[in-house]
RNA sequence: GCCCAUAUAGCUCAGUCGGUAGAGCACUUCCUUGGUAAGGAAGAGGUCAUCGGUUCGAUUCCGAUUAUGGGCUCCA
């Protein structure tokens, strides 16, 4: 006599076991056909589930987050169906839910190509549309195992393999194709409706490069019509808002064939660059830094000696000259070393602090560049910070409440925190990275910050902490970071003299709080979609004269607010007004200033926003002064 | 590096079932001196990414290379 008791408290008494499907037609014909799956006890099943004694249920339809994901999670079936039944060679391997929607791997010697995803969708569509029953069913592990290999499906035997011996093997059919799968899933194909392929793509088998490659294909689904074109609205909404688009539509850089993975700055870029490569110098320096420069290329036994040359050679660009040869730097560490390692250190100048706007070259492999946010050459705002073991993690803790303060004035207020731990090749000795690894989590938890454990992640030579931001697609890219070391300060002989005399190796600590500027101003622009503060913005003002005639004028406002600290510019082209407004506006320049006889006559100038509101007339000093400390951001401002 | 795709004017893109190409915007010149998101006219601009193959003939078909885009792996 099970009783089932549903999420509003309301209880229902059966006289025998009852499925989910069943309680939510005795509740009502609606819910019956929306119903897509239940949650017994907190468990997620199927709508065919039996509940045989008291349970909790709720039944689940599309409209629940679990319920979309399983709308996603049985598409993806509906895509190894389609494949199966169109490509029977292909075999099926794994197709879980994703951010957006889901992906299935299959290995299929031919591939596919955008013919093929088309015919595949065609496909889907056509199976649900018979509205097919899925169904589950449980089979004893060597069973399965056999079943699967008796269908060439290879890969599915394997992960069976992997199961525990303990859990179940659930299968789901549906018409002639059978998957393995934990479920839950729609009852029947009929429920997916709002689906479609997005794109193709190679991952290996188990995301290990040394494994075949099978063919992705990425789709999406959704619970209606309008989520769906919604989502595909807002991925061209994203597209607008790449910054590759927006850095060739403002001016602001390029890069070509003959240097993939470098950046050509234009004027307006470059400004935004200094703009904040000037703001983090200031902030540094308040906060005990030096700022150094160290060689761009140095003497391979250097590298052979800091222990790049051994570990990351291949990623390391070489040249040579009368007989020598030389690395260019990948990292700016050795170098800093180099200068910590001139006169005698003593206890008493640590913590000492260096940093350096250092221009890296990374041999990147060629299918990893991506814009700004992947590169063969950027610049670091990094800095190494020298320090005794005690000093860890106060310097840790300080170094990410500067992070937090910098990522906020730049307006991001979403930041992924990742640890790194020790990876399985490494230096140093254990109790040397228990210590540097509980330093960084202790500093982690003691400001309250949630972060994800990546186990084995760590750099060869310490543990590391990641910020992370996200660009337009959501994609996530590492900006910021801490790392502890242990080894370099030693490999490269320094060493400071303590309060005893005795003579010690500094700990180092490596760290970065935009990055690379460049990656750091790629997600800057998607997140603004060009329209950056007025601090950062290449031009913050552009003066439009009506006419020919109020040219004159136009160039001493233009003055008048460069000498007020602006950057202005004048458009004085022989055009219409609304035609300049136009095109300042999309050139995102926050101030646009018209100058006419009116303005002219009363020493004014009309004030419209980028945004296109209008301020009205007002003088340029009124016009500074409203904007106040907006014009030159928090970079100036020293605490 | 691996998989799939793409490469035509400064930009965004058409096009040629194989006979050396076109639009809009931008650019130049002229007209227009106009009050808050595109005034008008004329002109100039392309080794159709590079190299090779097939062909009487290749921008078009095939192959390789390079770069780019989306993934995967990697990412000090």
């Amino acid at each position: 006599m099970p009783v089932i008791t549903l999420p509003d408290g309301s209880e229902r008494t059966y006289d025998a076991p009852v499925t989910v499907a069943q309680v939510a037609s005795d509740i009502g014909r609606g819910l019956a056909r929306a119903a897509i799956a239940g949650r017994v006890d907190g468990r997620l099943v199927d709508t065919s589930f039996e509940m045989t004694k008291d349970a909790r249920l709720a039944i689940v339809t599309d409209k629940d987050p679990e319920g979309l994901e399983v709308l996603r999670h049985s598409t993806a079936h509906l895509l190894a169906h389609a494949v199966k039944s169109l490509y029977p060679e292909a075999q099926v391997t794994i197709g879980p839910v994703i951010g957006e929607g889901f992906y299935y791997d299959f290995a299929y010697a031919p591939g596919f190509g955008p013919d093929d995803l088309k015919r595949i969708e065609d496909k889907m569509r056509a199976l649900a549309r018979e509205d097919i029953p899925v169904v589950r069913e449980v089979m004893d592990r060597d069973q399965a195992i056999a079943f699967f290999e008796g269908l060439g499906e290879a890969y599915k035997a394997e992960i069976i393999r992997d199961i525990p011996v303990a859990d179940t093997i659930s299968l789901y059919r549906q018409g002639d194709f059978v998957d393995l799968c934990r479920g839950p899933h729609v009852p029947a194909t009929g429920k997916l409706k709002h689906f479609k392929l997005m794109r193709l793509a190679g991952a290996y088998w188990r995301g290990d490069a040394r494994n075949p490659m099978l063919q992705r294909v990425y789709g999406t689904a959704f619970a209606t019509r309008e989520a769906l074109d919604e989502h595909l609205l807002r991925l061209e909404e994203a597209e607008r808002r790449d910054h590759r688009r927006i850095g060739r539509a403002l001016d602001l850089f390029h890069i070509q064939e003959e240097a993939p993975g470098m950046i050509f700055w234009h004027d307006h870029g470059l400004r935004i660059y200094q703009a904040i490569e000037q703001y983090i110098r200031n902030l540094l320096r308040a906060h005990g830094y030096q700022e150094v420069r160290t060689p761009l290329i140095m003497d391979k036994s250097l590298w052979e000696r800091s222990g790049h040359w051994d570990k990351f050679a291949d990623g390391m660009f070489t040249t040579s000259s009368e007989k020598r040869e030389y690395a260019v730097k990948p990292m700016n560490c050795p170098g800093h070393v180099q200068i910590f390692n001139q006169g005698l250190k003593s206890y008493r100048d640590l913590p000492l602090r260096l940093a350096e706007f250092g221009s890296c070259h990374r041999n990147e492999p060629s299918g990893t560049l991506h814009g700004l946010l992947r590169l063969r050459n950027f610049v670091q705002d990094d800095a190494h910070i020298f320090c005794a073991e005690a000093d860890v993690q106060p310097e840790v803790s300080a170094f990410i409440d500067l992070l937090y303060r910098v990522y906020a004035d730049f307006g991001f207020r979403d930041v992924l925190v990742k640890l790194s731990t020790r990876p399985e090749q490494r230096v140093g000795a254990d109790e040397l990275w228990d210590k540097a690894e509980a330093a960084l989590e202790q500093a982690l938890t003691a400001k309250g910050l949630a972060f994800e454990l990546q186990p084995g992640e760590g750099a060869f030579y310490g543990p590391k902490i990641e910020f992370a931001l996200k660009d337009s697609l959501a994609r996530v890219w590492q900006c910021g970071t801490i790392q502890v070391d242990f080894a370099m300060p030693r490999r490269l002989g320094a060493s400071f003299v303590t309060a005893e005399g005795q003579k010690a190796v500094p700990v180092m600590l490596h760290r970065a709080i935009l990055g690379s500027l460049e990656r750091f101003i790629g997600i800057l622009l998607e997140e603004h979609a060009g329209a950056l503060p007025l601090w950062l913005s290449p031009v913050q003002a552009v003066v439009l004269p009506i006419a020919d005639r109020h040219a004159e004028v136009a160039q001493r406002v233009t003055d008048e607010l460069r000498a007020a600290g602006w950057r202005p510019e004048s458009d004085l082209r022989n055009e219409k007004i609304g035609f300049k407004i136009r095109e300042h506006t999309l050139q995102k320049v926050p101030y646009l200033l018209v100058v006419g006889d009116r303005e002219a006559e009363q020493g004014t100038i009309s004030v419209r926003t980028r945004e296109g509101v209008d301020l009205g007339g007002m003088t340029v000093g009124t016009l500074t002064a409203h904007v106040g400390a907006g014009l030159v951001g928090p970079g100036r401002v020293e605490e």
